[in-house]
DNA sequence: AGAAAGCTTGCACGGCATGCAACTATTGAC
DNA sequence: GTCAATAGTTGCATGCCGTGCAAGCTTTCT
């Protein structure tokens, strides 16, 4: 990676680390790009080559499509041929993947302040949700077979994302715990989903 | 109702016609306040009055909670004892009620092609359905008496909360035929998630 | 009719975000 | 090492967003 690539990396992460600190320290109506641009050694303007608004700069950098291999095994029907279980594999590949939870855990603690502190960040946040739910109903779609206006993969995938987004808050529950287990959280919230809409019960 | 509240009112309609129709003319980035305003004959100052940003105007008034009566019921563990079939009464009691949907055709279908042509507009929307969300999520908690760090009532409101949006895009597309089968579609719904993520299959 | 309460409006102001053109730094070829 | 090409940074000008405030107008209530 050459000098370049690396000053450009160096420069993202000061804005978005300046940006989250004074965030935290004085609310995001109080902290002006100006501010966050000067706390990164760079000029106002360079901020805005970066990020779209400031907002963008809070949200970080998750990735909102899962991994291609594991995208290409989930449509074509793998690994294991049942659903819930290589929906978990496609999920934890990527999105929730256990070393990207150990590598980034300091990152989401942080994100996870500041959604708190600023819930104007919510919709931003809610967003990328809802793109990583659109690629996930792809690959559903992909490996159903449903057709184009068939809308139950896009039900599928909703659903998926709501256990994903429940994993990630227990995750963050049980911190101190290890995290090995994602793939039990996850099954266990697919099994109490299904249990609560599939027989008539209460 | 007096003379103030109708004048109120009628303006706030026509803020929110003229926002929408400009913006289907030319885009949202094309369309400022001031225009908004001129068109709906009060002044700039005066649309702040009645939406924080521009976007607002667009997202419509749609209830964010649902109706107090029937929340009560559902928490009480009404009408029928039935999870499901009063989870769908609940839901359409408020959030996607038969005479809602029939009298905001209309205002959907706008929503609708805003949506398609500004997706800028999507968090917002997104923003909303999380606090149905929240609200909802709380009425299980209390009808199932879970603690407030359960987490599973969060899960179970979230999943309703994708059936809906799922719902909604389907009565859309059958938009010309009846809508007095919302519960059929809620159900069918519901059915489906607990087919996909209950017993082992595919 | 007249006071009280509520809305509208103009004005001033600061911050966000973008386009553009000049400048500076990295890269790669020779 | 030199030099051109490429990519990134910066300042400037600009337009719009959104808010606080104070003055004026309209509805409401008595």
């Amino acid at each position: 990676m050459g000098l370049r690539e690396r000053k450009k990396q160096a420069t993202r992460r000061a804005l978005q680390e300046a940006a989250a600190r004074l965030t935290l320290e004085r609310g995001l109506e109080h902290v002006t790009v100006e501010e966050i641009a000067a706390e990164a050694d760079v000029s106002t303007r360079t901020f805005f080559n970066y990020f779209a608004t400031k907002e963008e700069a809070l949200l970080g950098d998750v990735p909102s499509a899962p991994d291609e291999e594991a995208r290409r095994i989930f449509a074509e029907g793998g690994p294991t041929g049942g659903f819930v279980d290589d929906l978990i594999t496609l999920l934890t590949a990527s999105l929730i993947s256990a070393e990207g939870l150990a590598a980034h855990r300091e990152a989401m603690r942080l994100r996870k302040q500041l959604m708190e502190r600023e819930p104007q960040l919510l919709p931003g946040m809610l967003a990328r949700f809802h793109n990583m739910e659109q690629e996930l109903s792809r690959a559903v779609a992909e490996r159903t077979g449903a057709s184009p206006e068939d809308a139950r993969p896009q039900l599928v995938a909703a659903t998926a994302m709501a256990v994903t987004r429940h994993t990630v808050k227990c995750l963050h529950f049980a911190e101190g715990e290890g995290v090995a287990d994602v793939r039990a959280v996850l099954r266990d919230a697919f099994r109490h989903v299904g249990d609560a809409y599939s027989p008539p019960n209460d």
